[in-house]
Formats: C-alpha cells, sequence, structure tokens
DNA sequence: ATATATATTTAGGCGTACCTAAATTTAGAT
DNA sequence: ATCTAAATTTAGGTACGCCTAAATATATAT
C-alpha cells in the first residue's frame, strides 16, 4: 500500500495531467506545496520501485502507469464519496468538504468506501459535480463543456463546478449555481466581458466574469449522457447542495 | 498536534495506567507491536518536549502530563464516537469497528467529531460500552465491577465488555451478552471454575470462564449512576449491537 | 547564435519513528 | 551479599519525506 505522500503525488499527477499527458516538476511541486526537488526525489524514487506508479523522464515530469492510474482513481473514488458523504449525511456545506475529505481518503478501508458507496446510493459524482470513478476505474462521462465555451442564447444544466477555493463555491452557491441548475445564457460582453445568465427560469439573473465562468461546466440542452449505469443513483447526486450550501 | 504514534503512546499509556500510574517500557512496547528499544526512545524523547505529555524516569515508566492526559483522552473520545457511529449507521458488526476506528481516529477533525457526536445524540459509550470521554475531559462514570466478582445470586446489567479480541466479541454476542443484557449469577464453579449465567430473563443459560468473566464489566442491580449528565443521550448507547453484532 | 530567464536536478542535510545488538540496571532468589 | 534473570537503556542504523543551496539543462528573446 502506498504511503499518504505517494498517493498524494499520484492523485495530483492525475488532477494535473489526466490518465495520459504528463505533469511537470513545478505543477506537481505547486499544488503538492512542496519545494520542486523534493518532487525531483519522489518521482525518481517511484520510477524505480517494483510495480512503478509512474514514469518519468529527466526534465519532462511524470506519466501514470497502469498501477499508477489505478491507485490515483482509487484514491480520488474515496475523496468523493466521503465529500458527498459528508454533505449528504452530515450537515457539511459544499465549501467544507474538501478539507476534511483530504484527510480521510488515506483512512477509510475498502469495506467502509463500499458502506458509504452503499448508503449514497452508488453516486456517480460529488458536491460539486465531479465524476466519482467507479470500483473497475472507470469514470462516469457526461457531455459536458466549459461554461464559457456556451454560445449566446443556449441552455444548459451546470454538471459540475471547481472546487479548489472555497470562496468561489460560496460565492456560486450565492448565484444557485449549483449542479443541477438550468441556466440560459442570454449576452455575453465584449473583449472577454462578462456572461449574462438566466439561472433556473428567472429565479435569478447573474453576471459572471470569464474567470468563473471557465471554472464551472454544464450539459447544454438536448445533449444526452451516453455511457452512463444507471443504478439507484442519478437522483442522488443530482440533488445538489441546496441545503447544506450555506 | 502530536503525530499519529504519539497519539498512538499516549492513548496505550492511559489505557494502560489509567490518568495515575506508570506505564512500563514493556507493556507499552507490547501493546504497540513495538521494540522496547523504541519505546525507551519515544519516551525520552516526549518528556523533553515543550509542554511535555509524559513523565518519564529511567527504569520507572512513564506517567501522562495534564497535556498528555487530555490529547489522550481527545483520541479516545474520537476512537469510540468512530467506533459507534460505523456500528449504528454503516451496518458495521461490534467485533469489526475497532480496526476501522484505529485507521481514522487519528484523521478526524473536531468539527467532525462534532458532528458525529450530535447526530448519535451526545452518546456515552461505545458499543462495546466503554464510556465516551466528553469534551470537558470528564469520563461518565458507574457503579461497575467486572462480572467475576459478583457474589452468587446477584442479578445485574451487562456495562462493557473488552473490545481488544473480536473472536470473543463473536463468541459474546452468541450468547447475548452484549451491554444492556440482564444477568443473574446462578452458580460459581469450585477452584475458579466456570460461572452459570441465567441471560435476560431466561432466554439464556450460559457458562463461562473465569478468563472471559474477568474481561465483561456489569452493574449490580439497585445500584444507580452517581454522575451522569443526561442529554437525549442514555438511549442511544445503550441499544447496544443487537443487530449489527453478526 | 547567444544571452538570459526559468525549470529542473544534484548534493548534502534534517527530523521522525522504527530496528537490532550490546551494555547496563533492577529485582528476586539463595 | 551475590548471583541471575528480566527489564531497560544505549549505540548505531535504516527508510521516508521533506528542506536549502548550488549546479545544470531547457526554453525564450534578441
Amino acid at each position: 500500500m502506498p504511503s499518504e505522500a505517494v498517493d498524494d503525488y499520484l492523485k495530483a499527477i492525475f488532477e494535473l495531467a489526466g490518465d495520459q499527458g504528463r505533469a511537470s516538476t513545478a505543477a506537481l511541486a505547486k499544488k503538492l506545496g512542496v519545494a520542486p526537488a523534493s518532487v525531483t526525489g519522489m518521482l525518481q524514487k517511484l520510477a524505480e520501485r517494483e510495480a512503478a506508479p509512474v514514469y518519468y523522464e529527466k526534465h519532462r515530469g511524470a506519466r501514470l502507469s497502469d498501477e499508477g492510474r489505478q491507485r490515483a482513481l482509487e484514491v480520488i473514488r474515496h475523496h468523493r464519496l466521503i465529500e458527498l458523504y459528508l454533505h449528504r449525511f452530515l450537515g457539511y456545506r459544499w465549501d467544507e468538504v474538501h478539507e476534511e475529505a483530504d484527510k480521510l481518503e488515506h483512512a477509510i478501508s475498502e469495506k467502509l468506501e463500499d458502506r458509504m458507496a452503499e448508503r449514497l446510493g452508488n453516486p456517480e459524482a460529488d458536491p460539486h459535480g465531479h465524476p466519482i470513478p467507479r470500483k473497475d476505474g472507470t469514470i462516469p462521462e457526461r457531455p459536458e463543456r466549459v461554461l464559457l465555451d456556451l454560445s449566446v442564447g443556449q441552455e444548459a444544466t451546470v454538471s459540475r463546478v471547481s472546487d479548489r477555493d472555497p470562496e468561489i463555491l460560496r460565492y456560486l452557491f450565492g448565484l444557485r449555481i449549483v449542479p443541477g441548475t438550468e441556466l440560459q445564457l442570454t449576452e455575453r460582453g465584449p473583449f472577454d466581458g462578462p456572461l449574462m445568465l438566466e439561472i433556473n427560469g428567472l429565479e435569478k439573473l447573474a453576471a459572471i466574469g470569464p474567470a468563473v465562468a471557465s471554472l464551472i461546466h454544464v450539459v447544454p440542452a438536448g445533449e444526452t449522457e451516453h455511457e452512463s449505469e444507471e443504478g439507484g443513483a442519478g437522483e442522488t447526486d443530482r440533488r445538489g447542495p441546496e441545503e447544506n450550501g450555506r
């Protein structure tokens, strides 16, 4: 079993580069809050292990091996299940769950993972809409795109928002922009100007900047899911943080 | 914040010696599964810290300081709340909770501790009947004694059982000996012989050896609690593992 | 093509927490 | 009082994961 530090590296590589690309030393150092030299040292060690979780080439960053990808997905599954569990059953707001999950993701057993998933109805997304990897390593996919790329007039449903900054989460909750929210892009300011949005019909009208709009993912109206397995889930993860957002 | 290893030492000292007595190097080594030399080294370091959690004298073992006792109680509170939570809300059997709680006790925040306690109704005991230290550092007390010390004919209510060995827990559950069980000692075999018990009226008749009888604590009939604060709890922790024992 | 800035690696260290083996202290028995 | 067995401590290591400072490689701009 990899140490917590190793798990953190694998997760970071996955989040920076997916299962294909390379993550640079500098990006990893920043994300993990350690010195670049420490990252180099860790990557070198990891690449020399028995069943190496990463491929590593000097000056060209690291890429996950099959083993590494599998482990990263397991840790991410833990993280997101915990986030949703805290939100649904323990009254955590959606801007509070990340920190707690970061500690717990390393401590829970397979058994607890399974029990939580069961209680949650085998959900497909965490409170921010991020997909929860399945036990088999596949990831629920949705035909989503960045809100910023929507055309004027288009309607869409919010599928996920970035969870890195609690401030932004509180801001978005105030605007009622959460997974499941329906919105329409009514106008787009020139020169990277603000986006005007109609939220949940006419419940709310909002103008958001392009920086924020690039952190929100949506599924345009009309486009349906392709590859999803239903399983009593769907409802569960779609409910969003209405009660626990604040 | 002490490291996990340090927390484990403090907890072990408390469990071996309470908040008064000394825990010997050997006993700690055995309990923690490390070499005696490692214990010596750790105790020396801990005793030299700023706000030292232990007092330590060569060859005479370690005793908790106020700081150490406080921390030990917090970790034990975490542990027992987690045990009860897993049992009550996630379907864990009472012989499964200890292992999982040992990992989680280091990872949960104050906030999560509070939320779990709230959901559990501020319970006073874990699934095995062990008292859960309160946030103020006091411990719910009951006029309990070891089953082995009961006199023939006496009736009593099981208040707690040792949780160290899952085997024993499964055995006791089979006999319906759980916190809350009412029993009467009907006969005691000579020469440290077996104890004959009537369990929950006439539900069950059992003979148990003295070794096991020394691991069971009971509150004799008629004796009431002195110092306990009620708080919607009481019910919660008294329910015992009826459904989740097996 | 070369200078410069940026990214990365190497080298040398540090603290924690564990280990084994050898030395020492303590406590019990004669 | 002394011997002996058990408990404990000291000494010397290991592995991990982090650090800083210095050296080196890569990428960018002129």
